[in-house]
RNA sequence: GCCGGCGUAGCUCAGCGGUGGAGCAUCCGGCUGUUAACCGGACGGUCGCCGGUUCGAAUCCGGUCGCCGGCGCCA
Protein backbone atom coordinates (compact mmCIF):
# COMPACT_ATOMS: atom_id res chain seq x y z
CA UNK A 1 0.00 0.00 0.00
CA UNK A 2 1.72 3.50 -1.18
CA UNK A 3 1.69 5.90 1.88
CA UNK A 4 -0.19 8.62 0.56
CA UNK A 5 -3.12 6.51 1.09
CA UNK A 6 -2.64 5.75 5.28
CA UNK A 7 -3.06 9.73 5.79
CA UNK A 8 -5.24 10.38 8.81
CA UNK A 9 -7.95 12.97 7.61
CA UNK A 10 -9.87 13.54 10.42
CA UNK A 11 -8.94 16.92 11.16
CA UNK A 12 -9.81 18.21 7.55
CA UNK A 13 -13.38 19.78 6.45
CA UNK A 14 -15.60 17.27 8.53
CA UNK A 15 -14.99 18.71 12.34
CA UNK A 16 -18.79 20.09 12.67
CA UNK A 17 -21.39 17.38 14.20
CA UNK A 18 -24.07 17.61 12.06
CA UNK A 19 -23.57 14.20 10.93
CA UNK A 20 -26.86 12.05 10.38
CA UNK A 21 -27.34 8.27 10.62
CA UNK A 22 -27.88 6.40 7.49
CA UNK A 23 -31.57 5.11 8.27
CA UNK A 24 -32.18 9.63 8.69
CA UNK A 25 -30.42 9.93 5.26
CA UNK A 26 -32.42 7.28 4.18
CA UNK A 27 -36.13 8.85 5.00
CA UNK A 28 -34.84 12.44 3.51
CA UNK A 29 -36.02 13.82 0.65
CA UNK A 30 -34.75 14.36 -3.21
CA UNK A 31 -32.54 17.15 -3.23
CA UNK A 32 -31.33 17.67 0.29
CA UNK A 33 -27.84 17.81 1.39
CA UNK A 34 -26.37 15.00 4.31
CA UNK A 35 -22.84 14.12 5.74
CA UNK A 36 -22.64 10.53 6.79
CA UNK A 37 -19.85 8.43 8.22
CA UNK A 38 -19.40 4.73 8.54
CA UNK A 39 -17.25 1.97 6.95
CA UNK A 40 -17.59 0.51 3.55
CA UNK A 41 -19.87 -2.66 3.06
CA UNK A 42 -19.78 -3.22 -0.83
CA UNK A 43 -18.00 -1.20 -3.63
CA UNK A 44 -17.77 -1.35 -7.33
CA UNK A 45 -16.29 1.14 -9.83
CA UNK A 46 -16.82 1.75 -13.13
CA UNK A 47 -14.23 4.19 -14.82
CA UNK A 48 -15.38 7.16 -13.95
CA UNK A 49 -17.83 6.75 -10.94
CA UNK A 50 -17.41 4.57 -8.39
CA UNK A 51 -20.66 3.03 -6.30
CA UNK A 52 -19.58 3.09 -2.50
CA UNK A 53 -22.12 0.82 -0.17
CA UNK A 54 -21.93 2.55 3.03
CA UNK A 55 -22.50 0.72 5.90
CA UNK A 56 -23.26 2.28 9.57
CA UNK A 57 -25.06 0.70 13.32
CA UNK A 58 -28.28 2.01 11.29
CA UNK A 59 -28.56 0.59 8.49
CA UNK A 60 -26.29 1.04 4.43
CA UNK A 61 -26.95 3.35 1.68
CA UNK A 62 -25.47 3.48 -1.82
CA UNK A 63 -23.05 6.63 -2.01
CA UNK A 64 -22.25 7.68 -5.73
CA UNK A 65 -18.47 9.21 -6.08
CA UNK A 66 -18.51 10.84 -9.84
CA UNK A 67 -14.89 11.79 -11.44
CA UNK A 68 -15.94 15.44 -12.48
CA UNK A 69 -18.29 16.01 -9.12
CA UNK A 70 -15.62 15.74 -6.68
CA UNK A 71 -11.59 16.59 -6.06
CA UNK A 72 -9.10 14.23 -7.84
CA UNK A 73 -7.97 13.15 -4.48
CA UNK A 74 -11.07 12.44 -3.19
CA UNK A 75 -12.43 10.30 -6.40
CA UNK A 76 -9.32 8.47 -5.95
CA UNK A 77 -9.56 7.76 -2.21
CA UNK A 78 -12.82 6.26 -3.54
CA UNK A 79 -11.86 3.73 -6.12
CA UNK A 80 -8.81 2.68 -4.05
CA UNK A 81 -10.08 2.43 -0.55
CA UNK A 82 -11.20 -1.00 0.04
CA UNK A 83 -13.87 -3.27 2.01
CA UNK A 84 -14.11 -1.78 5.74
CA UNK A 85 -12.24 1.26 5.49
CA UNK A 86 -13.68 4.08 7.45
CA UNK A 87 -14.98 6.90 5.61
CA UNK A 88 -17.05 10.24 5.85
CA UNK A 89 -18.89 12.58 3.44
CA UNK A 90 -21.10 15.14 2.35
CA UNK A 91 -23.85 14.80 -0.96
CA UNK A 92 -27.04 14.96 -2.10
CA UNK A 93 -29.56 12.63 -1.75
CA UNK A 94 -31.38 11.25 -4.86
CA UNK A 95 -34.24 8.92 -5.45
CA UNK A 96 -33.31 6.48 -7.94
CA UNK A 97 -34.43 3.38 -7.68
CA UNK A 98 -31.37 1.86 -9.64
CA UNK A 99 -29.95 1.88 -5.81
CA UNK A 100 -30.78 -0.45 -3.31
CA UNK A 101 -33.40 1.18 -0.89
CA UNK A 102 -34.41 3.72 -3.64
CA UNK A 103 -32.43 6.24 -2.44
CA UNK A 104 -28.62 7.23 -3.05
CA UNK A 105 -26.13 9.64 -1.67
CA UNK A 106 -24.34 11.78 -4.81
CA UNK A 107 -21.23 12.70 -3.22
CA UNK A 108 -19.43 16.67 -3.21
CA UNK A 109 -17.09 15.53 -1.00
CA UNK A 110 -15.58 11.75 0.08
CA UNK A 111 -12.63 11.22 2.79
CA UNK A 112 -11.52 8.16 3.92
CA UNK A 113 -10.48 7.94 7.47
CA UNK A 114 -8.65 5.04 7.64
CA UNK A 115 -7.68 2.71 4.92
CA UNK A 116 -8.23 -0.70 5.55
CA UNK A 117 -5.97 -3.72 4.51
CA UNK A 118 -8.05 -6.84 2.72
CA UNK A 119 -10.71 -7.74 4.40
CA UNK A 120 -10.16 -11.23 5.42
CA UNK A 121 -14.16 -12.15 4.98
CA UNK A 122 -15.03 -12.26 1.84
CA UNK A 123 -17.97 -14.32 -0.45
CA UNK A 124 -17.30 -17.55 0.70
CA UNK A 125 -16.76 -18.52 3.97
CA UNK A 126 -16.57 -21.42 6.45
CA UNK A 127 -17.58 -21.71 10.01
CA UNK A 128 -14.30 -22.55 11.25
CA UNK A 129 -12.90 -19.36 9.33
CA UNK A 130 -15.78 -17.17 10.72
CA UNK A 131 -15.28 -18.49 14.31
CA UNK A 132 -11.30 -17.18 13.98
CA UNK A 133 -12.27 -14.25 12.53
CA UNK A 134 -15.15 -13.52 15.15
CA UNK A 135 -14.26 -9.78 16.13
CA UNK A 136 -14.48 -9.39 12.56
CA UNK A 137 -17.43 -10.84 12.04
CA UNK A 138 -19.90 -8.97 14.35
CA UNK A 139 -19.58 -6.48 11.21
CA UNK A 140 -21.74 -8.91 9.42
CA UNK A 141 -25.57 -7.69 8.95
CA UNK A 142 -26.58 -10.51 10.89
CA UNK A 143 -24.62 -10.84 14.00
CA UNK A 144 -25.76 -6.65 13.76
CA UNK A 145 -29.36 -7.77 14.16
CA UNK A 146 -29.21 -10.50 16.88
CA UNK A 147 -26.81 -7.98 19.09
CA UNK A 148 -29.78 -5.69 18.51
CA UNK A 149 -32.31 -8.03 19.12
CA UNK A 150 -30.32 -9.08 22.44
CA UNK A 151 -29.77 -5.80 23.79
CA UNK A 152 -33.94 -4.74 23.20
CA UNK A 153 -34.48 -7.87 24.92
CA UNK A 154 -32.44 -7.26 27.65
CA UNK A 155 -34.03 -3.69 28.15
CA UNK A 156 -37.59 -5.30 28.11
CA UNK A 157 -37.09 -7.79 30.21
CA UNK A 158 -35.42 -4.91 32.85
CA UNK A 159 -38.76 -3.25 32.63
CA UNK A 160 -40.92 -5.92 33.05
CA UNK A 161 -39.14 -6.40 36.20
CA UNK A 162 -38.84 -2.94 37.16
CA UNK A 163 -43.20 -3.16 37.14
CA UNK A 164 -43.56 -6.61 38.91
CA UNK A 165 -41.75 -4.98 42.11
CA UNK A 166 -38.09 -7.60 41.67
CA UNK A 167 -34.92 -5.60 42.71
CA UNK A 168 -31.99 -5.98 40.03
CA UNK A 169 -29.23 -7.68 42.43
CA UNK A 170 -25.06 -8.08 41.86
CA UNK A 171 -24.18 -11.41 43.33
CA UNK A 172 -20.94 -12.99 43.07
CA UNK A 173 -19.50 -15.32 40.23
CA UNK A 174 -17.19 -17.08 42.41
CA UNK A 175 -18.17 -19.49 44.43
CA UNK A 176 -16.91 -22.53 46.85
CA UNK A 177 -20.54 -24.54 45.81
CA UNK A 178 -20.41 -26.67 42.94
CA UNK A 179 -24.23 -26.36 43.22
CA UNK A 180 -25.09 -28.53 40.23
CA UNK A 181 -22.55 -31.39 41.12
CA UNK A 182 -18.68 -30.94 40.93
CA UNK A 183 -18.19 -32.59 38.03
CA UNK A 184 -19.35 -29.79 35.52
CA UNK A 185 -18.04 -26.90 37.00
CA UNK A 186 -14.84 -25.03 36.03
CA UNK A 187 -12.36 -24.64 39.14
CA UNK A 188 -9.15 -22.36 39.81
CA UNK A 189 -6.95 -21.44 42.74
CA UNK A 190 -8.11 -18.85 44.76
CA UNK A 191 -5.05 -18.05 46.55
CA UNK A 192 -5.21 -20.87 48.97
CA UNK A 193 -8.49 -22.16 48.20
CA UNK A 194 -10.22 -24.10 45.15
CA UNK A 195 -12.74 -22.38 43.79
CA UNK A 196 -15.46 -22.74 40.91
CA UNK A 197 -17.23 -20.27 38.67
CA UNK A 198 -20.85 -19.99 39.41
CA UNK A 199 -22.93 -22.64 37.62
CA UNK A 200 -25.87 -20.54 39.11
CA UNK A 201 -26.19 -17.06 41.57
CA UNK A 202 -29.47 -19.26 43.16
CA UNK A 203 -28.35 -19.63 46.52
CA UNK A 204 -26.99 -16.10 46.54
CA UNK A 205 -30.69 -14.70 45.20
CA UNK A 206 -31.93 -16.80 47.86
CA UNK A 207 -30.34 -15.14 50.20
CA UNK A 208 -31.12 -11.32 49.20
CA UNK A 209 -35.25 -12.50 49.41
CA UNK A 210 -35.00 -12.40 53.40
CA UNK A 211 -34.79 -8.74 52.42
CA UNK A 212 -35.74 -7.43 49.35
CA UNK A 213 -38.34 -10.42 49.15
CA UNK A 214 -38.33 -10.01 45.03
CA UNK A 215 -34.87 -10.29 43.02
CA UNK A 216 -33.46 -10.79 39.75
CA UNK A 217 -30.42 -11.15 38.51
CA UNK A 218 -28.33 -11.22 35.23
CA UNK A 219 -24.34 -12.70 35.62
CA UNK A 220 -22.08 -15.23 33.32
CA UNK A 221 -22.65 -18.55 34.49
CA UNK A 222 -20.14 -21.30 33.20
CA UNK A 223 -20.81 -25.12 32.57
CA UNK A 224 -17.50 -27.30 32.61
CA UNK A 225 -19.64 -29.67 30.16
CA UNK A 226 -18.34 -31.44 27.24
CA UNK A 227 -21.62 -30.55 25.20
CA UNK A 228 -21.10 -30.50 21.62
CA UNK A 229 -24.72 -29.14 20.44
CA UNK A 230 -25.88 -25.99 19.11
CA UNK A 231 -27.78 -25.46 22.32
CA UNK A 232 -24.72 -25.34 24.77
CA UNK A 233 -22.30 -22.26 25.57
CA UNK A 234 -19.24 -23.23 28.34
CA UNK A 235 -20.39 -19.63 29.56
CA UNK A 236 -24.02 -18.33 29.19
CA UNK A 237 -25.79 -15.05 30.47
CA UNK A 238 -27.77 -16.78 33.09
CA UNK A 239 -31.02 -14.62 33.82
CA UNK A 240 -32.25 -15.27 37.61
CA UNK A 241 -35.16 -14.58 39.89
CA UNK A 242 -36.13 -15.81 43.22
CA UNK A 243 -39.58 -14.23 44.91
CA UNK A 244 -40.45 -14.80 48.59
CA UNK A 245 -43.93 -16.27 49.33
CA UNK A 246 -44.16 -17.81 46.11
CA UNK A 247 -45.08 -21.38 45.42
CA UNK A 248 -44.16 -23.22 42.00
CA UNK A 249 -47.87 -22.64 40.48
CA UNK A 250 -47.15 -18.68 40.57
CA UNK A 251 -43.66 -18.86 39.99
CA UNK A 252 -44.96 -20.47 36.65
CA UNK A 253 -47.17 -17.51 36.16
CA UNK A 254 -44.14 -15.01 36.18
CA UNK A 255 -42.62 -16.96 33.87
CA UNK A 256 -45.02 -17.05 31.37
CA UNK A 257 -45.53 -13.61 32.11
CA UNK A 258 -42.33 -12.40 31.55
CA UNK A 259 -41.60 -14.58 28.37
CA UNK A 260 -44.98 -14.07 26.86
CA UNK A 261 -44.37 -9.99 27.75
CA UNK A 262 -40.68 -9.99 25.84
CA UNK A 263 -42.31 -11.39 23.08
CA UNK A 264 -45.22 -9.25 22.64
CA UNK A 265 -43.13 -5.86 22.81
CA UNK A 266 -40.19 -7.81 20.67
CA UNK A 267 -43.23 -7.80 18.31
CA UNK A 268 -43.38 -3.66 19.02
CA UNK A 269 -40.15 -2.54 18.96
CA UNK A 270 -37.51 -4.80 16.99
CA UNK A 271 -39.37 -5.06 13.56
CA UNK A 272 -36.54 -4.76 11.70
CA UNK A 273 -34.31 -7.38 13.53
CA UNK A 274 -37.09 -9.88 13.36
CA UNK A 275 -37.96 -9.55 9.52
CA UNK A 276 -34.51 -9.62 9.26
CA UNK A 277 -33.52 -12.57 11.06
CA UNK A 278 -37.06 -14.45 9.39
CA UNK A 279 -38.84 -14.26 12.73
CA UNK A 280 -42.48 -13.70 11.89
CA UNK A 281 -44.85 -11.53 14.20
CA UNK A 282 -47.89 -13.61 14.15
CA UNK A 283 -45.40 -16.10 15.60
CA UNK A 284 -45.03 -14.00 18.73
CA UNK A 285 -48.57 -12.78 18.45
CA UNK A 286 -49.56 -16.17 20.03
CA UNK A 287 -47.23 -16.18 22.84
CA UNK A 288 -49.46 -14.92 25.61
CA UNK A 289 -50.24 -16.45 29.13
CA UNK A 290 -51.36 -19.46 29.75
CA UNK A 291 -48.79 -22.09 28.74
CA UNK A 292 -49.72 -25.42 28.67
CA UNK A 293 -48.60 -27.41 31.66
CA UNK A 294 -47.76 -31.12 31.69
CA UNK A 295 -46.81 -33.33 33.87
CA UNK A 296 -43.46 -35.44 33.89
CA UNK A 297 -46.30 -38.21 34.28
CA UNK A 298 -47.97 -37.39 31.71
CA UNK A 299 -45.25 -36.61 29.32
CA UNK A 300 -43.38 -39.78 29.78
CA UNK A 301 -46.87 -41.81 29.02
CA UNK A 302 -47.25 -39.73 25.89
CA UNK A 303 -43.52 -40.33 24.88
CA UNK A 304 -43.93 -44.07 25.69
CA UNK A 305 -47.07 -44.14 22.99
CA UNK A 306 -45.01 -42.77 20.88
CA UNK A 307 -42.45 -45.76 20.66
CA UNK A 308 -39.74 -44.30 22.69
CA UNK A 309 -38.18 -46.11 25.42
CA UNK A 310 -38.60 -44.42 28.46
CA UNK A 311 -39.25 -45.98 31.94
CA UNK A 312 -40.10 -43.63 35.28
CA UNK A 313 -37.01 -42.09 36.55
CA UNK A 314 -35.49 -41.50 33.05
CA UNK A 315 -34.64 -37.91 32.22
CA UNK A 316 -35.92 -35.87 29.14
CA UNK A 317 -33.23 -35.52 26.44
CA UNK A 318 -33.40 -33.80 22.77
CA UNK A 319 -35.48 -36.00 20.91
CA UNK A 320 -38.08 -36.38 23.54
CA UNK A 321 -38.44 -32.20 24.40
CA UNK A 322 -39.19 -31.95 20.46
CA UNK A 323 -41.80 -34.74 20.83
CA UNK A 324 -43.20 -33.01 23.37
CA UNK A 325 -43.41 -29.32 22.01
CA UNK A 326 -44.58 -31.22 18.63
CA UNK A 327 -46.91 -28.72 17.27
CA UNK A 328 -47.19 -26.48 19.94
CA UNK A 329 -46.92 -22.45 19.05
CA UNK A 330 -46.17 -21.71 22.45
CA UNK A 331 -43.83 -23.09 25.11
CA UNK A 332 -44.79 -25.62 27.31
CA UNK A 333 -44.01 -26.44 31.05
CA UNK A 334 -42.81 -29.78 32.08
CA UNK A 335 -43.61 -29.92 35.99
CA UNK A 336 -43.51 -32.68 38.43
CA UNK A 337 -39.82 -34.30 37.78
CA UNK A 338 -38.62 -37.53 39.73
CA UNK A 339 -36.71 -36.36 43.13
CA UNK A 340 -33.65 -38.25 41.59
CA UNK A 341 -33.56 -36.25 38.47
CA UNK A 342 -33.43 -32.76 39.81
CA UNK A 343 -31.49 -30.70 41.94
CA UNK A 344 -31.37 -31.08 45.87
CA UNK A 345 -33.15 -27.86 46.78
CA UNK A 346 -35.93 -28.81 45.40
CA UNK A 347 -39.18 -29.14 47.25
CA UNK A 348 -40.52 -32.69 47.31
CA UNK A 349 -44.04 -32.91 46.64
CA UNK A 350 -46.70 -34.51 48.91
CA UNK A 351 -46.59 -37.80 46.35
CA UNK A 352 -43.40 -38.23 47.95
CA UNK A 353 -41.72 -38.94 44.03
CA UNK A 354 -41.51 -35.62 42.71
CA UNK A 355 -40.32 -32.21 43.43
CA UNK A 356 -42.10 -28.96 42.72
CA UNK A 357 -40.55 -27.63 39.75
CA UNK A 358 -41.11 -26.83 35.82
CA UNK A 359 -39.17 -26.74 32.64
CA UNK A 360 -40.03 -24.47 30.13
CA UNK A 361 -39.75 -25.81 26.84
CA UNK A 362 -39.33 -23.44 23.43
CA UNK A 363 -41.47 -24.66 20.41
CA UNK A 364 -40.04 -25.90 17.29
CA UNK A 365 -37.35 -27.78 19.30
CA UNK A 366 -35.19 -25.04 20.89
CA UNK A 367 -34.91 -26.65 24.01
CA UNK A 368 -35.23 -25.83 27.58
CA UNK A 369 -35.06 -22.04 28.22
CA UNK A 370 -36.70 -21.64 31.91
CA UNK A 371 -35.62 -24.13 34.53
CA UNK A 372 -37.59 -23.11 37.99
CA UNK A 373 -38.92 -24.68 40.96
CA UNK A 374 -39.83 -23.88 44.52
CA UNK A 375 -37.13 -24.16 47.01
CA UNK A 376 -36.78 -27.19 49.47
CA UNK A 377 -36.94 -26.04 53.73
CA UNK A 378 -36.39 -29.08 55.00
CA UNK A 379 -32.38 -29.08 55.45
CA UNK A 380 -32.29 -32.96 56.40
CA UNK A 381 -33.51 -33.99 53.42
CA UNK A 382 -31.20 -31.55 51.33
CA UNK A 383 -28.51 -32.76 53.14
CA UNK A 384 -29.21 -36.32 52.55
CA UNK A 385 -29.54 -35.64 48.53
CA UNK A 386 -26.27 -33.79 48.63
CA UNK A 387 -24.58 -36.55 50.02
CA UNK A 388 -25.72 -38.87 47.94
CA UNK A 389 -23.71 -36.24 45.25
CA UNK A 390 -21.03 -36.21 47.02
CA UNK A 391 -20.52 -33.23 48.14
CA UNK A 392 -18.94 -31.56 51.02
CA UNK A 393 -21.92 -30.35 53.69
CA UNK A 394 -19.09 -27.64 55.24
CA UNK A 395 -19.60 -25.28 52.23
CA UNK A 396 -23.43 -25.67 52.21
CA UNK A 397 -23.87 -24.05 56.12
CA UNK A 398 -24.37 -20.64 55.14
CA UNK A 399 -27.52 -21.60 52.57
CA UNK A 400 -29.03 -24.08 55.67
CA UNK A 401 -29.35 -20.95 57.65
CA UNK A 402 -31.33 -19.67 55.42
CA UNK A 403 -33.92 -22.16 56.62
CA UNK A 404 -32.79 -21.51 60.19
CA UNK A 405 -34.11 -17.61 60.23
CA UNK A 406 -37.60 -17.28 59.61
CA UNK A 407 -37.35 -19.44 56.27
CA UNK A 408 -40.72 -18.81 54.09
CA UNK A 409 -41.98 -20.51 51.19
CA UNK A 410 -40.05 -19.89 48.02
CA UNK A 411 -39.35 -20.16 44.50
CA UNK A 412 -37.43 -18.95 41.02
CA UNK A 413 -36.16 -19.90 38.03
CA UNK A 414 -33.41 -19.55 35.74
CA UNK A 415 -33.31 -18.88 32.14
CA UNK A 416 -30.88 -18.92 29.68
CA UNK A 417 -30.54 -15.64 27.74
CA UNK A 418 -28.81 -17.25 24.86
CA UNK A 419 -31.61 -19.84 24.29
CA UNK A 420 -34.64 -17.11 24.40
CA UNK A 421 -32.53 -15.18 21.77
CA UNK A 422 -32.13 -18.30 19.67
CA UNK A 423 -35.55 -19.21 19.80
CA UNK A 424 -36.67 -15.61 19.27
CA UNK A 425 -34.46 -15.16 16.36
CA UNK A 426 -34.99 -18.38 14.99
CA UNK A 427 -30.73 -18.97 15.04
CA UNK A 428 -29.63 -22.46 13.65
CA UNK A 429 -26.63 -22.32 16.53
CA UNK A 430 -26.76 -20.51 19.85
CA UNK A 431 -23.35 -19.17 19.26
CA UNK A 432 -24.57 -16.30 17.21
CA UNK A 433 -26.71 -15.10 20.06
CA UNK A 434 -23.50 -14.29 22.10
CA UNK A 435 -20.80 -12.11 20.31
CA UNK A 436 -17.68 -14.00 22.00
CA UNK A 437 -18.99 -17.41 22.12
CA UNK A 438 -17.24 -20.28 24.15
CA UNK A 439 -17.65 -23.31 23.47
CA UNK A 440 -15.32 -26.52 24.58
CA UNK A 441 -13.35 -25.93 22.05
CA UNK A 442 -13.13 -22.47 21.45
CA UNK A 443 -11.95 -19.41 23.51
CA UNK A 444 -10.63 -17.17 21.66
CA UNK A 445 -11.16 -14.75 20.43
C1' G B 1 -17.35 -39.30 27.22
C1' C B 2 -19.49 -41.79 22.51
C1' C B 3 -20.46 -41.74 16.98
C1' G B 4 -19.68 -39.50 12.11
C1' G B 5 -17.29 -35.95 8.71
C1' C B 6 -13.44 -32.52 7.00
C1' G B 7 -8.08 -30.38 6.78
C1' U B 8 -5.04 -28.48 -0.83
C1' A B 9 -3.45 -20.53 -2.60
C1' G B 10 -5.69 -15.05 1.99
C1' C B 11 -11.08 -17.41 1.44
C1' U B 12 -14.45 -21.42 -0.83
C1' C B 13 -13.44 -25.86 -3.16
C1' A B 14 -12.07 -29.54 -7.34
C1' G B 15 -8.09 -33.01 -8.11
C1' C B 16 -7.76 -39.23 -5.30
C1' G B 17 -0.76 -43.07 -7.84
C1' G B 18 2.71 -39.96 -12.90
C1' U B 19 5.35 -31.93 -13.76
C1' G B 20 -0.46 -28.78 -8.10
C1' G B 21 -5.95 -26.41 -10.59
C1' A B 22 -10.61 -23.15 -10.66
C1' G B 23 -13.74 -19.27 -8.58
C1' C B 24 -13.46 -15.21 -5.17
C1' A B 25 -10.04 -11.62 -2.75
C1' U B 26 -5.51 -8.58 -3.76
C1' C B 27 -2.44 -5.82 -7.53
C1' C B 28 -2.13 -3.64 -12.81
C1' G B 29 -5.10 -2.13 -17.14
C1' G B 30 -10.22 -1.06 -19.39
C1' C B 31 -15.28 0.69 -18.71
C1' U B 32 -20.25 6.96 -16.75
C1' G B 33 -25.42 3.23 -13.47
C1' U B 34 -23.14 -0.82 -10.73
C1' U B 35 -26.53 -4.26 -7.59
C1' A B 36 -21.86 -10.32 -3.99
C1' A B 37 -20.79 -5.54 -11.47
C1' C B 38 -18.21 -6.97 -15.89
C1' C B 39 -13.71 -7.74 -19.41
C1' G B 40 -8.12 -8.64 -19.94
C1' G B 41 -3.58 -9.67 -17.32
C1' A B 42 -0.45 -10.56 -12.89
C1' C B 43 0.58 -12.29 -7.95
C1' G B 44 -0.36 -16.37 -4.98
C1' G B 45 1.29 -23.38 -2.35
C1' U B 46 5.79 -27.12 3.44
C1' C B 47 -1.52 -30.24 -0.41
C1' G B 48 -2.33 -29.84 8.66
C1' C B 49 1.95 -32.61 10.94
C1' C B 50 4.99 -37.31 11.63
C1' G B 51 6.08 -41.99 9.75
C1' G B 52 5.25 -46.18 6.24
C1' U B 53 4.21 -48.59 1.22
C1' U B 54 5.94 -47.44 -3.88
C1' C B 55 10.56 -46.28 -9.22
C1' G B 56 7.16 -42.23 -7.94
C1' A B 57 2.30 -40.00 -2.71
C1' A B 58 -1.95 -34.16 -2.26
C1' U B 59 -3.74 -39.12 -3.74
C1' C B 60 -2.83 -45.62 -0.56
C1' C B 61 -1.80 -47.24 4.88
C1' G B 62 -0.77 -46.07 10.27
C1' G B 63 -0.38 -42.41 13.93
C1' U B 64 -1.09 -37.44 15.56
C1' C B 65 -3.06 -32.44 15.89
C1' G B 66 -6.97 -29.05 14.64
C1' C B 67 -11.98 -28.05 13.36
C1' C B 68 -17.25 -29.15 12.24
C1' G B 69 -21.91 -31.95 13.02
C1' G B 70 -24.96 -35.44 16.13
C1' C B 71 -25.85 -37.95 21.00
C1' G B 72 -25.37 -37.71 26.41
C1' C B 73 -25.39 -33.74 30.30
C1' C B 74 -27.78 -29.05 31.01
C1' A B 75 -30.20 -23.13 30.61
Amino acid sequence: MEKQWQVFYYDSIFHTMDYCKIDEALSKKEGEKVKIRGWIYRRRSAGKISFIVIRDSTGIIQTIVEKDKVSEKDFKASQKALIESSVELEGIIHEDNRAPGGREIHAINFRVINFADDFPITEYQSVEFLLDNRHLWLRSRKLTEIMKLKAKTLRIIRRWFDENDFYEVTPTVITLNAAEGGATAFSFKYFDQKAYLSQTAQMYLEALIFSLERVWSLTPSFRAEKSRTRKHLTEYWHLEAEEAWVDNEENMKIQEELVSYVCQNLMKEANNELEFLGRRKDELKVIEPPFKRISYEKALKKLQKKGFDVKWGDDFGAPHERVLVEGEEKPIFVTNFPIETKAFYMKISSDKKTVKCADMLAPEGYGELIGGSERSEDIDSMIKRLKAQGANIENYQWYFDLRRYGSVPHSGFGLGLERLIMWIAKLDHIRDATPFPRMVRRASP
